[in-house]
DNA sequence: AGAGCGTCGCTTTTT
DNA sequence: GCGACGCTCT
């Protein structure tokens, strides 16, 4: 053991304060491990250790690979390991989320799967581009496919490690058949494009392991002990790809906690988790079961929840924390109220508590519902953040940068050439880009290179040709300087050169200011970040851009208050933890009501939200709300009243009847329809409440802010259910259409004439007719 | 080619 | 309620 240790941490150092099962963890260096780490038991604590006490045991960093799910999970654990053991020895180990070091890997290796190293990264929207560009290539109609949902399968199938072959041959409905053909062709573009999806890169890898033996032991040579964190959110290629890797020394440590398992839409098999002894028979089992997070109020909440759920590993986590605060409930009447209260309540408490806004974290279920707390934080000048760090490289301007920088790279990237090819406009219109396109595939060769060719391309304008070679030569310049120039002197030049900031300057409105910004924000990021590490070449900026995700927020140390989506929120702990809109069909979603699956994947995240907190949690709930721009009305969450009522403070147990014992009609078994239908009055004012099968509770007096309309809804009608409308349909039933086929009623809105019904189709499309039109035969 | 207008779908969660 | 996209007109 002949690298760096800082003296201060012998090994029994690296043990010291750590309980019986922590040390267990900690100490196992060979063979098999799964550590069953409950929310707050320290796991990162124990992985860190674990990781230095290898170290100290002789094995050298750079055989070791952590792979974890988001970029800051990585940092940190690069981080504290670097505090361990000396930065540099830390910085030996390999330590990223499963798509970086896949991608690092694919890149040294390209050339053996028929890439080069200078691949693009296509992210969803990307591959969505390119499945519309499949789709009008093979004249589909997009009305009857829609991209999006295509672009899912394509996806569940990747993860599931289906090829487009197979997929083709176990097609048996239209939509499946089709959505092969384009995953065929969708395959073909991507490797015309010198480019991968998200999926490809985990797909890839395995490909690669499986034709080229001598490449998977170079990598089971280097990668001797590995570590998988959040190993319950793994997919079948990331489960495949590990065991692959760990097959010649058998020294995997995986750490997950089923209860947290809340990926499962994406592809997460749990049964990873749950099977790891059958893969590895020898394994030791460590369950980390005591908290240090959370106090026994907030613990017992979390608990009472996810207790409900069937499918579950039985463990018990316990605390010596105190008993600590009760938990709070807001019930409030819109959502405009509900985040009035949040603010109030957070002022309250960060002068009476003696918190500060960065001990204060606001979580949601899904990502619309930050606009209102968002305006009222404003308001009153709490200062906060919105993690979500993919909006700024949503911005078109920023989009279009980067995929000029891609073409620099990788030029054979079609996706990128369409995007900026008439980006200023350069007189090359929608027409000639057809053209050119057609001829490309004719031939089978990339855009670019048919952009080379444009003057052998019958039907296209002089005018426009020149224009092409133009934009050519403007990339070829820039190439041949790659080598030459730095990253950030490159960049800068070439984008000045590609006539975008100069457009934005030209047009001196408010928001061109803002687009200039941003590219130039963007210039200066590229700047910054050769500064810190002068090894950064374009290719790797534009790997992590792409990489990127909504948890890795620069933001989130400085002193403001966090908002997240609760999925964002997994792996962080804050002092005061506010989950807001705990309503009947928001969360859970409406959709997780009648799937039990669903359902207990809800009350997953809801149990992963409340575990973030470490001291104080306060929920809350509308009534009613804005959605799509229109009012819907809910009932308070079936997972309030899951929790001991004790749990809550004595405002909150007189204020709500959320909180009282679940009642027959609450969800789990009964459809939502199933309640005997009340009329509503106001049938014909155009519409209806189209609830997420909501019913509006009796305290729901005139609000504030909502529609007239509805404002004047009778207290009678308080407890009415779904309207049935004119036409006899309800939320909930199975119907059948002469061309979609069947499907069931998601929603409802307007009557009479204009009475429309959302249906979801069982082909996964989703559509909303008019009744009065569309002959939809209940079944 | 580009501006202007209307329609549609969108909000579940992410690498 | 908004943004992306497609259609039409100039």
């Amino acid at each position: 053991m002949l690298h760096l240790v800082p003296r201060s941490s012998s090994s029994s150092d690296l043990l010291e304060g750590l309980n019986d099962a922590q040390r267990t963890a900690v100490m196992h260096t060979e063979g098999p491990l799964l550590i069953i780490a409950g929310a707050g038991s320290g796991k990162t604590r124990v992985l860190t250790l674990r990781v230095a006490y290898l170290m100290q045991a002789g094995v050298h960093p750079s055989h070791i690979l952590a792979l974890t799910f988001t970029n800051k999970a990585a940092q940190e654990m690069k981080e504290r390991i670097g505090h361990l053991v000396g930065e540099g020895t830390g910085a030996r180990m390999w330590a990223g989320t499963f798509h970086s070091i896949f991608a690092r890997i694919l890149r040294a290796e390209a050339e053996h799967i028929g890439y080069t190293s200078g691949f693009t990264i296509y992210d969803t929207d990307d591959s969505l581009a390119a499945i519309k560009a499949v789709m009008n290539a093979m004249g589909i109609s997009q009305q009857v496919m829609p991209p999006q949902g295509v672009r899912s399968r394509i996806s569940s199938a990747k993860n599931a490690m289906v090829s487009w072959q197979e997929y083709v041959r176990k097609a048996d409905s239209i939509q499946e058949k089709q959505t092969g053909q384009i995953y065929e062709e969708y395959e073909k573009r991507l490797t015309q494009s010198n480019a991968m999806d998200f999926d490809d890169l985990l797909l890839n890898t395995i490909r690669l392991f499986e034709r080229h033996d001598d490449v998977l032991q170079k990598y089971q040579q280097r990668f001797r002990y590995l570590l998988v964190d959040e190993y319950q959110d793994t997919n079948r290629a990331q489960y495949i790809a590990v065991s692959m890797l760990a097959k010649a020394f058998r020294n995997v440590c995986v750490v997950g906690d089923d209860a947290q398992s809340i990926y499962r839409w994406r592809g997460a098999d749990i049964r990873n988790i749950l099977d790891f002894q059958k893969d590895y028979p020898e394994a030791v089992v460590v369950r980390l079961e005591q908290n240090y997070r959370s106090t026994k109020t907030i613990l017992s909440a979390a608990d009472a929840v996810i207790k409900n759920n069937r499918k579950q590993l039985a463990k018990t986590l316990w605390t010596e924390n105190p008993e600590g605060e009760k938990i709070t409930l807001l019930a409030c009447r819109d959502d405009r109220e509900e985040a009035d209260a949040i603010v109030r309540t957070l002022r309250e408490r960060i002068s009476k508590s003696n918190f500060t806004y960065k001990d204060v974290a606001v979580l949601y279920r899904t990502n619309a519902q930050s606009q209102s707390l968002e305006d009222a934080l404003r308001r009153s000048n709490l200062p906060y953040h919105i993690v979500s760090g993919v909006s700024f490289y949503k911005r078109k301007e920023v989009k279009d940068t980067l995929s000029y920088l891609r073409l620099l790279v990788n030029p054979a990237d079609s996706e990128s050439v369409m995007r900026v090819i008439n980006e200023p406009t350069r007189g090359i219109g929608a027409t000639s880009l057809q053209r050119i396109a057609e001829w490309a595939q004719q031939r089978n060769v990339a855009m670019f290179d048919a952009l080379r060719e444009v003057g052998m391309i019958p039907n296209v304008q002089k005018r426009t040709v020149t224009a092409v070679l133009e934009f050519v030569d403007l990339i070829d310049r820039h190439r041949a300087l790659l080598e030459e120039l730095s990253p950030s002197s490159l960049a800068q030049s070439y984008i000045e050169a590609t006539g975008m900031m100069q457009q934005y300057k030209q047009l001196d409105t408010e928001e061109s200011r803002d687009r200039w910004n941003n590219i130039d924000r963007v210039l200066s990021h590229i700047a910054e970040t050769q500064e810190r590490d002068d090894t950064l070449t374009l290719a790797t900026y534009i790997e992590q851009i792409a990489l990127l995700s909504d948890a890795d927020d620069p933001q989130l140390g400085n002193n403001r208050v966090a908002m997240m989506t609760m999925h964002a929120a997994k792996g962080l702990e804050f002092p005061l933890v506010v989950i807001a809109g705990l309503e009947q069909g928001l969360f859970p979603l409406a959709k997780a009501e009648l799937d039990m699956n669903e359902q207990e994947e809800e009350r997953r995240l809801f149990y992963v939200g409340i575990t973030r907190a470490r001291q104080q949690l306060v929920l809350s709930y509308a009534e009613r709300r804005y959605r799509f721009g229109e009012l819907v009305f809910n009932r308070p969450s079936m997972f309030l009243s899951e929790i001991d009522k004790a749990l809550f403070d004595e405002k909150s147990q007189k204020g709500s009847r959320a909180i009282e014992p679940m009642r027959a009609s609450h969800g789990m078994d009964q459809r939502p329809e199933s309640a005997a239908p009340v009329r509503r009055s106001y049938g014909d004012r155009g519409g209806a409440a189209r609830g997420y099968g909501a019913i509006p509770p009796p305290s729901s007096g005139p609000a504030g802010r909502p529609k007239e309309s509805y404002s004047q809804v009778p207290a009678s009608e308080s407890y009415s259910q779904e309207p049935t409308s004119s036409s006899g349909l309800r939320v909930g039933m199975r119907v059948k259409h002469p061309m979609f086929g069947v499907g069931t009623v998601a929603g409802l809105s307007g009557s009479g004439q204009q009475a429309k019904a959302t249906v979801q189709f069982l082909n996964g499309g989703r559509k909303q007719l008019m009744v009065a039109f569309a002959k939809l035969e209940v079944i």
